[in-house]
DNA sequence: ACCCATTCATTGGCCGACCAAGGTAAAGTT
DNA sequence: AACTTTACCTTGGTCGGCCAATGAATGGGT
């Protein structure tokens, strides 16, 4: 009985394989898809699903960009990002017109709508991260985000996903 | 030139706003996306999708058992279950027969195929996990755990979605 | 000028995951 | 026994994500 995690002991009280093979990928898997739906709940109130956020973050921070420059800022699927907008269209949260200067390219802004859920979405994430973090004292933050980092670094480094890496790891 | 976080200096060596309102919310989110990518290709020699290899460590683990118990061990939602498990079944990974002890209830457990690649994806996890902490020190690797406890914590408890959760948290 | 490789974006298909709504069967109430 | 609530699972729809394949335009090489 060394009553381990929390976490698994308030379901069955014993752990699962997975959680014994791999405590970390299992906790991250659990923790990402908690954070998820806090951040769902919290974007609720302001017409967004979650992912849709960083979208219109990066969009309200730099203006008109091609897709392609969203595409490398989120690091996601060309095609998820194009499904996002067509979405985010829908919605009137953004605008799409063709770049004059390169007729297969696209060029995505925010409406002027969707700027007033600027302040409302940052706030948003204000408070998921004050949620996320409540309990944890200065120190511990920082731990956590500079082992997130090296995490993300190892993930990112075989999974080549990072297109442009160069060696700029260092602690 | 501070240098920050490597891995957004790798991609336009300007932090979004998402980075610097929610920097453990925004790692979050990536190390969630690039583990699951990891965790894909590591799946592929075992024909299992990212996900699927939890439910079937607990069916491995735990024999025939009902759908609700799938549901409360992996927390997931019920419709989510199901389809994986239509999923699983087409690819001859699982069986389904009714509960003859409950006649809307249904049992499930593993063929004896899939049985064959418990080991594989046990080994798969566990090099997963191993990549995912690579360059961590026992420490670090204890600390991490620790904090994302922490986190799963807090965010279960606003989120409702842990249903018996009785107060065992501790160091 | 021509051809070929690269880049930009889209489409279609798939999976995990959610919610909402529905149908059936078992428990609990009166 | 009849009614109501609860539990178990399914269906249908939506979104974020991925991959593979495609079409269109740009750019480099010869």
């Amino acid at each position: 009985m060394t009553r381990a995690t929390p976490a698994e002991d308030a379901c069955t009280n014993a752990l699962p394989t997975a959680a014994l093979g791999g405590p970390v990928s299992h906790a991250v898997s659990r923790v990402a898809r908690l954070h998820r739906i806090a951040a769902g709940k919290v974007l609720k109130g302001v017409d967004l699903y979650p992912g849709q956020e960083l979208l219109m973050m990066h969009l309200w921070d730099r203006g008109a960009v091609r897709q392609t420059e969203l595409i490398r800022a989120l690091e996601l699927d060309p095609s998820t990002v194009t499904k996002m907008l067509q979405r985010l269209e829908q919605t009137g949260h953004v605008r799409r017109r063709p770049d004059p200067a390169d007729r297969r390219a696209v060029l995505v802004e925010a409406t002027d709508e969707s700027c007033a859920l600027h302040t409302a979405v940052e706030n948003a994430w204000g408070s998921l991260e004050e949620h996320t973090l409540a309990g944890l004292d200065p120190a511990e933050r920082t731990e956590l985000v500079r082992l997130l980092a090296k995490v993300e670094e190892n993930l990112c480094r075989e999974t080549e996903d990072c297109p442009d890496r160069r060696g700029a790891a260092s602690g």
